[in-house]
DNA sequence: TAGAATCAATTTATCGATTTACCAATAAAA
DNA sequence: TTTTATTGGTAAATCGATAAATTGATTCTA
């Protein structure tokens, strides 16, 4: 006893009457189409007895709105996205839009195709972390005027919307604190990136110890989803600089992966060396001593990339400039009785 | 120069054809159809010259096929959906399908929400967490011959495929190991939840209490999204009982909500209390000194899922039966000098 | 009183594909 | 010679909605 699915031509032929009629009442037309009072409730009435819904493909197919965002991030198993990927569904959600998503693993490439697919689903909107090497494709969508807001990092080229973090005041600021705590050795450990944000945090580590005339340590390690793949370059360069006194870690990833090396090797934090990671992470906080963190404010990110790409899409909104927005991070000072400062206060 | 996109149509008249010939040529129906060789490259070229790609839209509408996949979870931020997530894109990644993706927090109402929105949207097939209260909305998509498959969790009363792991035989093994170990005084800290994989915990932590005739201390949190108002109900549980001598959480989320608890309590691991947590994370490898951890096997549950799926959307295999898969979760020792053991093995 | 405006819908076109049904010309079979 | 198959396609119907153009009846205006 499966009933096929009504549409609006069985609604129609039911009670007599044309579909077009059908749709301005159910479109909120009818007043706008002088559509009798009796026959609008008739037709709601009706409606929601049998349950019929519009078929929303036909209804994209002509007006060329899906009612769903694409949303690509470099992997939606990283917490940090994962978090963001959340927040930027629920405002979605309150809004009728559904999230369509994939990880672009930072692949040009794949991102490529990716936003292909977005395009030929007709999606309303784009939210993207993008890789580096996909800004023509970034161009091509702007230039289509399609509703684009990047995010974590950006293409200081392209004119297009996007919500990052002060990367650079944060390793700054960090680099900084660990400088006045008497700190001498102190190294950065980050990914290979050339992302804007990566960039950002490796810059303002160098602008800290070139002002205090520090050496700089910096070890770049390849991503790889495999753990044991990444513990190892970062134990080698720990055995090769056993003179270091502090680390930064340039990620949550790097840096969960750099605490498992210290705790392998048995170094204890921060008695043999002083640990600050960029982003926040239950490990950091429940790390024993914890570990100072730069968290970077994820619902504030998140609700602005959403709320950004909303006014666009909302063509009551007049078109107006794209908007660049750069947070300020937390500072989380941990293994202290300091208290957490916003980054700013410290400068 | 925005060159507006290119339809069948344009095609068919730049090469003076009929659209019904380009779609047989592009679907690979031209040999069926007798289409000449000579035609068929010319059209094949001229496609790829000018980078045409047929709407997907106009595509679904007709052949009713969206080529995605709706995938519900309890929360995309929470780790082990995440991480399941991930795999399961990839999975449909590979096999041509996307996914669009929610969190249905558990609540019921939503979920049926959300389970209208995805029908209405056409998604070719549905791979659900699904909360308690949606058995009939479950056994309606069934009924209608579309393809579910349930994870996480499942309902005893429906005929559907899942894909779940052994959650009580887990608990009741690692229940077994702190009694063997001597421990007298064991809690289980869970969250209050009547979803199979809950109570199947629950219930392999009371078999093993009974069964060595020791009482049992239960506390069921509520769950929040703020993280805060989880670590009340749980310091207040165990200042309550403080001659604890271990705790077993029920999923990864109160056990680091419950770490967090013991560290700001001063409590120490396992000295003054034993802590095995349901789920593996980072923080329970990194927990000084570690905590043992029943680890689901997370790629194995994604990959069965996307794959069970996957089989019942090919319509070249025949329908058969649902399936219904238990995986086995390691019990992965920590803190002592134990080998990692199947659960299997150990029983 | 002819023409315009209003009312309350309806008819028809359209979005961009797939699919069914058909066709004219030639070759092979009966 | 008539019938049937094969070749190489095409025209039209269809999916389920929205949008534009149209209609016939009534009422208002000059």
């Amino acid at each position: 006893m499966i009933k096929k699915k009504l549409s609006i031509v069985d609604i129609a032929n039911k009670l007599n009457i044309s579909k077009t009629t059908v749709s301005f009442i159910l479109n909120g037309r009818a007043r706008e189409k002088r559509i009798s009072e009796e026959l609008v409730e008739r037709v709601l009435k009706f409606v929601k007895e049998v349950g019929y819904k519009p078929n929303s493909l036909a209804k994209s197919l002509r007006t060329g709105k899906s009612h769903i965002i694409g949303l690509m991030v470099e992997n939606i198993a990283d917490p940090f996205f994962a978090n963001i990927a959340r927040y930027i569904e629920d405002g979605a959600y309150k809004n009728g839009y559904r999230i369509i998503y994939c990880s672009t693993d930072n692949d040009a490439d794949k991102t490529r195709d990716l936003i292909g697919m977005f395009r030929d689903r007709h999606v309303d909107g784009y939210i993207i972390a993008p890789p580096v090497g996909v800004e023509e494709d970034i161009a091509e969508l702007l230039k289509d005027d399609l509703p684009v807001v990047l995010f974590d990092r950006y293409f200081p080229g392209i004119d297009c919307s996007y919500v990052v973090t002060d990367n650079l005041d944060s390793t700054y600021t960090a680099t900084e604190y660990l400088v006045e705590q008497g700190y001498k050795k102190i190294a950065f450990i980050t990914l290979e990136s050339h992302q804007t944000q990566m960039q950002a945090r490796l810059d303002g580590y160098k602008k800290a110890l070139e002002q205090n005339n520090l050496q700089s340590y910096i070890k770049e390690v390849v991503f790889n989803q495999e753990t044991k793949y990444m513990l190892e370059p970062i134990a080698d360069f720990l055995k090769n600089n056993k003179d270091l006194d502090a680390i930064i870690f340039g990620t949550n990833r790097i840096g969960t992966c750099g605490l498992k090396v210290i705790h392998n090797m048995g170094i204890r934090v921060p008695d043999d060396i002083a640990v600050i990671s960029f982003d926040d992470h239950d490990v950091f906080e429940l790390y024993s001593p914890s570990v100072t963190a730069i968290a970077q404010p994820v619902e504030e990110i998140a609700a602005n990339t959403i709320n950004i790409l909303l006014s666009k899409l909302d063509s009551s909104t007049p078109n107006t400039d794209n908007k660049k927005v750069t947070l300020q991070n937390d500072l989380i000072y941990r293994g202290s009785s300091q208290v957490n400062t916003k980054l700013s206060a410290v400068k």
